[in-house]
DNA sequence: GAGAGTTAGTTTAATATATAAACTAATGGT
DNA sequence: ACCATTAGTTTATATATTAAACTAACTCTC
C-alpha cells in the first residue's frame, strides 16, 4: 500500500526535476521553478543533491534576459554506463552506452539456430563480460544489464517462459547470469517491449503518452506504452497481438491457432508470396526486406507483395487502435525496412476502415532506432529501473465531470 | 505537472483511509494503522476529518482482543445520493442510489427508435428531475449525474461523438443538461466503460486490478480497467474491440468494415442464425436471449446456436487476452443472459487456442450487476469523480531488476 | 477482585519538507 | 552611475507525519 509521507514528496519532486533537466537541458534553476511550479528554494535544494549524486552538472553561464545570467544545468550522461543485449533467433547483439544511450561499444555475433541453450547463454555472458571491460571510468560504473528475448518473460524472476522461435521454455536466464554478476541489476524482458522502451526514451516515442511499438520481423510482437509506462498485463502477455485472429478460415500459425495476424504482415507472409510467385531468388540466405524495397522501385511484382503485406499490417493496426487508441504506432522490425512500401498501404487501410473520423487515427511512423531498438531499449530499461523510475507519472485522467 | 507537496501527501493518505474503510468496514483506527502502515496519530487525525465530512461514522464498539475494545468505523453510504442514467437504443433507465449503489428509486421508459434527439434528451431530463425529487435529505444531497450512452464520447466536453445505433453524431449532451442543473457534476461516458466502472466498484470486478468488461448485446463494446483505472485511450476509442476483424472475408458490418467480431458474437449473429434456420418464431418482438437459453435445455438447435455464438465470443476473448492480458473478463449485456450456454464454449475456445499455458487464461465470468451494470456504473462514475478519485493508485510496476 | 498485561486511541514533541519573503548577486539599459 | 530586472540563496514559517509518552478500557490470572 503506497502511503504518502514527506520523503515520498521529495522523491517525486527530485525525479521531476531530474527528468526535466534531462529533457530540456541546458536549463537554469529559475526555469525549472517556473515550469514545474516548485519554489525556487526547493529547486535549488534538489539540484544541489542531484549534483552531489553526479546526475546533473553545471555547464556554464547562459544568456541574460535582462538580469543576472543563469547557471545552466545539464544531465550528466556520463554518470554511469548501461549494457543492453538483444537475443535474436540466430544472433546476439550487445551495446554499451552512456545514460543518453549513446553507443560506446557494440558487437554482433551469429550463432546456429540449432545451438543449445547453455551455449547461447555462454556466448551472452562473454558479450556481457566484454561490454563491462570496455566500460569507461564513471561515478557509477556499469549500472545494470538489460536483455531482450523473443518470447514471453516472467520479469520478477527473470525467466524466459516461452520463446517458440528459440525453442526455449522456462529458462532462468537472470539467475544464471546473476551468479556471475551478483551486484549488477539484471533485467530480462520481451524484445518488443524493450524496443518500445527504447523508442520511448530515445526514439520516435519521446513525445507520446500512449503509443504502441510493433516489432514486425519473422513474427509480430508489440510493446504497449500507456500513460508513459510500459504495460505488461498480469503475465507479461499484453502486446502478443501478432496472434490476433484476422482470418478465421485462414492459414495455420505456429502457435497452433488459425489466421493469426503475424501470418499476413510479417516476413512469413512475404516469403510465402515469393515462393508462390516463383521468386525463389529472394528466398533463403538472400532474403532481405531492405533489398526487396530497393528492387521494388522497378519490379512491380515485388512492390505488389510489399503492398499486400502493408495492407494486412493496416488491418491489424486497426485492432491496435480499437484496443489501445494510442497517439502513435511505431513500426519496427525488418518489415519496417520496406519503409513507405508498407507504411503507406497500412495507413490507407486504417483510414479506410476506421469507425470514427480523423482524430482517432494514430500517427503511423517508422522506428527511429531501427535495428538497434531492442538493444538500446534494453539499456533504457536499466536506466528506468535504476535512475528514472516511471512510478510518479500522473495517474490516468478520471472520467471528467463537467460542472457549472 | 504533478509536483509533490505536503497537502498532496495528506490527500493521498486520506483517500487511502477512506477506501480502506469503505472496503473493510467495520474497521478500527488501530486496524487501519496496521494495514496501511500509517501512524496511529495520523490515522486518528484523518478519520476525524472524514467524520466531520460525513463520509465516515463510528458505528459502535467492537470485540476486545485482549485489551481495550475498538471503536468501529463505517463508510457512510448515506452522505449523499447518486443519479445514474442508461441511454439504450430504445429505452432509458434511471437509478437513484446511495453511495453504496443501493437503489433508492428506479424507472425505465421505452421510446421509439425513430424519436428525435431533442425528444430523447427531454425524456432524459424528466427522468433526472424525477430522480432528484426522490433524493433523501443527506449532507451532500445529489452529488452528480452519470449518463451512459451507446457510442463514442468526448468526456471533457460531455459530447456524444458518434452513436451509430442511435444515429447520433456530435450531440453536446452534458451542456444541454448542465443548463438545467448548473451546480451538479454531469458525466457522459460510453455505456460499456461505465458498466466496467460499475463492476469495478460494486460487482464482479472488485478483486481485480486489470479486467475487461464485455458488453455483448446488439453489438459488442468493452470497458477496460487497467491498474484499477478505466483506460480510455486518447479519444475514448479504447475498448471498441467489437470491431476487431476476425474474418477478413466475412460478413459486412454496419461500421463499413468486414468480418467484425460483433457480427459473430452478439445478438446480430443469433438473429442471423435463427433466420437461416427458419426459427422466425424467436425473431422480432419475441427475441430474448434469456428465453432462448431456457428453451435451449430441450431444443438442440437453439443450444447449438448459442454455443456457436459462445465459440466466436471465445475467439474474440483470445484477442482481449493478447491485447490486455487481464486477470478477468466479465461478460455482460444480453448475451450474458445465456449463461453457461455461451460462457462455457467461450472458455473452451480460449483454452484451446491460447499461446501460453494456464496462468495466462483470465477468469471468464458473468456480470454481477446484470442489466443494471451501466446505470449503476453511471452512478459509480459520479462517486469516483467526486468522492473517491483513482488518481493515487500506485503506478504500474516497472520492469523489475533482479539483483543480488 | 486486584493487579499485570494488552490493546485502543490521544496528546505532545520532534522532524522533514515545501514555501513565502527577504536577501544577495549579477546584469542590461538608460 | 543608477535603476530595474533576473538568478539564486538564506531565513523564517507552515503543514504534515512520526515516535514516544500517555490515558483509557479491557482480559486474564492468581
Amino acid at each position: 500500500m503506497r502511503t504518502g509521507n514527506i520523503t515520498l514528496v521529495k522523491k517525486m519532486n527530485k525525479q521531476l526535476v531530474l527528468k526535466l533537466i534531462r529533457e530540456k537541458h541546458p536549463i537554469s534553476r529559475a526555469d525549472i521553478a517556473k515550469t514545474t511550479g516548485l519554489n525556487k528554494a526547493t529547486v535549488s535544494a534538489l539540484v544541489d543533491e542531484l549534483i552531489a549524486e553526479h546526475f546533473v552538472h553545471e555547464s556554464g553561464i547562459g544568456e541574460s534576459t535582462g538580469g543576472r545570467r543563469p547557471l545552466m544545468l545539464r544531465f550528466n550522461a556520463d554518470a554511469g554506463s548501461l549494457v543492453g543485449i538483444e537475443l535474436g533467433v540466430n544472433y546476439l547483439y550487445a551495446v554499451l552506452t552512456n545514460l543518453n544511450a549513446e553507443i560506446i561499444w557494440e558487437q554482433r555475433r551469429s550463432f546456429r539456430p540449432t545451438e543449445g541453450q547453455e551455449a547461447i547463454v555462454g556466448e551472452m555472458a562473454e558479450l556481457i563480460e566484454a561490454a563491462i571491460r570496455r566500460a569507461p571510468a564513471t561515478p557509477y560504473g556499469v549500472m545494470g544489464i538489460g536483455i531482450g528475448v523473443p518470447g514471453v518473460v516472467h520479469t520478477e524472476s527473470g525467466t524466459v517462459v516461452f520463446a517458440p522461435n528459440l525453442r526455449w521454455g522456462d529458462v532462468a536466464l537472470a539467475s544464471a547470469l546473476q551468479k556471475r554478476w551478483p551486484h549488477h541489476p539484471i533485467i530480462v524482458e520481451n524484445e518488443a517491449k524493450l524496443a518500445a522502451l527504447g523508442e520511448k526514451w530515445f526514439g520516435a516515442g519521446k513525445e507520446f503518452a500512449h503509443f504502441v511499438y510493433i516489432s514486425a520481423g519473422i513474427g509480430i510482437g508489440a510493446g504497449v506504452v500507456l500513460q508513459h509506462q510500459l504495460y505488461r498485463g498480469v503475465n507479461g502477455l499484453a502486446g502478443e497481438i501478432g496472434h490476433h485472429t484476422i482470418d478465421l478460415n485462414g492459414i495455420r500459425c505456429s502457435c497452433g491457432n488459425i489466421g493469426c495476424w503475424e501470418m499476413y504482415a510479417s516476413e512469413k507472409y512475404i516469403e510465402r508470396r515469393l515462393a508462390e510467385q516463383g521468386r525463389s531468388e529472394w528466398l533463403g540466405d538472400r532474403f532481405s526486406v531492405a533489398a526487396m524495397a530497393l528492387a521494388a522501385e522497378s519490379d512491380e511484382q515485388l512492390a505488389r507483395i510489399l503492398e499486400e503485406a502493408g495492407r494486412y499490417l493496416g488491418i491489424g493496426l486497426l485492432q491496435t487502435v480499437y484496443a489501445y487508441n494510442p497517439e502513435a504506432v511505431i513500426i519496427g522490425g525488418s518489415l519496417a525496412q520496406a519503409g513507405e512500401h508498407v507504411l503507406d498501404p497500412a495507413r490507407q487501410e486504417v483510414k479506410r476502415r476506421i469507425l470514427v473520423k480523423k482524430e482517432s487515427e494514430p500517427y503511423i511512423i517508422p522506428s527511429e532506432l531501427k535495428e538497434k531498438s531492442c538493444a538500446i531499449g534494453a539499456a533504457a530499461s536499466v536506466l528506468e529501473a535504476v535512475v528514472l523510475p516511471p512510478e510518479f507519472e500522473p495517474a490516468l485522467p478520471a472520467p471528467q465531470a463537467k460542472q457549472g
